[in-house]
DNA sequence: TATTGGTTCTGAAACGTTACGGTCCATCCA
DNA sequence: TGGATGGACCGTAACGTTTCAGAACCAATA
């Protein structure tokens, strides 16, 4: 006979049918599609549902039927930590977030930690795509995402095959920044820079490692400061390039300190983040050095903080990058992939970049 | 025969187990439970599988089958984007995101805004439970959740039958603060609150739309401010309380400015939240208002860039509530449910609150 | 009366996996 | 030599849904 209200079992899609006498077809419809079936029986399925105690279609049950998941994952191996402490990260998943709304996605967070080599997170995950973003190239990680067969957009990568990407013209941008500097006479400079690869290097940087680097936008970085520098007669190997694995304003306090006691003559101290630079400019205070006068400090993406304080950086649009990589992903089938978008940067001449001493005295000096 | 390598369906684990001659079973074995084959077996396995372009198991079916999605979902029905620009959100996400990734289990941003009457996005969620936060308790979307048959934290919620809950003891921490500014003097007072239901409403309130409110957490502090100021004889009445929808701080200068024109003659402004009183600072000094001399400025969460101006405020532990929420989601099954996690808050007497200008003259005048 | 067309509902076939309870066989020990 | 042991693998039965091609029915049309 009919089974009772409170089953052991949770009442399913086909049990719901049994009670009702009808086929689990037409409850599916109920749900699914009421233009197909009379509203009298509907609202008896509907209720009947209530009263069996049946939750609606299982979610995952219908993903497996439909191919559709209806969520896109994010792959972020940045220490969550310091990425949703960092504004830039932070307006980069704003953007994501939004585009997935709109679109009606929910947006999973993969957990995958850099540490963490284990990549069965990725294999887990229940999506219709990925997106990622401040992931070193040889991440395992990514490599198991680009073995899904998901579409994927990957954020401030090197192009690869057959995969869709967003990113700013780094070099561009870095070059721009360097002549700004180069215009205002510095060419004794140090920089400190984000991780470079996956294991953690606190300490300054071989040539070798810089150009080897598997994050593509820090070597990007990099490799452009050298070439602007070298049209100036600087010999890169000679400037002082600190790195650090955490991303934090202490990190860009110490690193500072490290540059500055390797060689306290430089005029200019570049870093290749906001954050980094935030703190770099607490270790100047700490020194009594003023900035700019003293020493010129630079940062890298435009973060609201950076702006407070008129930091000299290069602003990028975080958020459209985000928006970006979720319509990317979310238009997929469209156009002929891959596809590439670049967006625009602008440098922002702050109070934190000046002429140095030794540059201001032939300037106005006797 | 044997499939063709590039077969036109893609490649499962059963089409794989008919290439090899040997069971599903094996094959799941293979990527599973590796010790339940032998190495030279499993190793002709994943060999076949590359060859066969087969990307391990699907991890839908995976879903299905073990009733294990892997992944927790997130509703939260402010508007992302103040959402991720409230670093007492973002600071909450961070926390949530860490448990979750502690427990190797994904976060699901569920897609719902708060204008969107559309459940589906909460019935088509593959998580394993929810964590409901900053939503009105007459939410859609929170009822939708709670017929999902899976465990469910809320935070900033009254208490619900069976549901596990964070939170803070929002009226002990209201009244603490309340009787700071009544020992300072104060007794004419406006207030700027947040969204106190589903519909917008950017106006004054009135009483009984304070007492209806369905965010438990701003009535609950209106509350906690009518009672405690009532104790000094306070008509709460006569208390300008303002609302905002969105949760900016262009919210708080409109929302002070609304208050000030009104009542210029109010000695101190509460805001409930850091994020509007910084907008109320904002709008205080465009009106060369000085704080706290002309006018004391209050909010509540202890967001850094409150500490930053010294504003006087309530610290609650958001990192600490995301991160509760999510150990006790994914410790479920442990201890007698339902539980209730309640964090400790603490008052921060900052440079924004002082004695008013009339208490002022009693004290120190002729 | 036969035909058409529309609505409402059905039955069976996927979707791709893992859990469960085995069987088979070689080995080891007494 | 008999019995026990354990490793390696298998077959079947779910998991709960959607899809698709139709069946049954009824009313209206020619």
């Amino acid at each position: 006979m009919a089974r009772s209200t409170n089953a052991r079992r949770p009442a399913t899609l086909a049990s719901l049918a049994a009670e009702l006498g009808v086929s689990r077809t037409t409850v599916s419809n109920a749900y699914n599609r009421p233009d197909q079936l009379s509203p009298e029986l509907r609202r008896r399925v509907l209720e009947t549902a209530r009263r069996l105690g049946y939750p609606g279609p299982d979610p995952v049950a219908r993903s497996l039927r439909t191919r559709k998941a209806g969520a896109v994952g994010l792959l972020l191996t940045e220490n969550l930590s310091y990425a949703f402490r960092d504004p830039a990260a932070v307006g980069f998943l704003e953007g994501l977030a939004l585009a997935c709304e709109d679109a009606g996605q929910g947006l999973l967070l993969v957990p995958a930690s850099p540490e963490r080599e284990d990549v069965a997170a990725v294999h887990r995950a229940g999506v219709d795509g990925f997106v990622v973003y401040s992931v070193p190239d040889d991440d395992p990680h990514l490599a198991a995402v680009l073995e899904r067969p998901v579409p994927t957009v990957v954020c401030d990568q090197p192009e690869i095959e057959n995969v869709d990407g967003v990113g700013i013209d780094d070099r561009a941008a870095t070059t721009a920044l360097a002549r700004h500097l180069i215009e205002l006479g510095h060419r004794r400079i140090g920089v400190v820079c984000m991780r470079l690869g996956r294991d953690r290097n606190d300490d300054f940087v071989p040539l070798d490692r810089q150009r080897s680097a598997h994050f593509h936008v820090q070597r990007t970085r990099l490799t452009a400061l050298a070439d602007a520098f070298a049209t100036v007669g600087v010999d890169w190997a000679t400037v002082p390039v600190v790195e650090r694995f955490d991303h934090t304003t202490a990190s860009g306090e110490s690193a500072a300190a490290q540059v500055l006691d390797r060689d306290p003559e430089i005029t200019a101290l570049i870093c290749t983040s906001d954050i980094l630079a935030l703190g770099a400019m607490a270790e100047a205070g700490r020194r009594g050095l003023r900035v700019p006068q003293d020493l010129t400090v630079t940062g890298f993406d435009g973060i609201p903080e950076a702006e407070r304080v008129g930091l000299t950086t290069v602003r990028q649009p975080v958020l459209e990058k985000g928006r970006a990589a979720g319509r990317l992903l979310l238009d997929s089938a469209e156009h002929g992939r891959p596809r590439r978008v670049t967006l625009d940067t602008e440098l922002i001449v702050g109070r934190t970049s000046g002429q140095p001493r030794a540059a201001a005295q032939i300037w106005y000096g006797p």
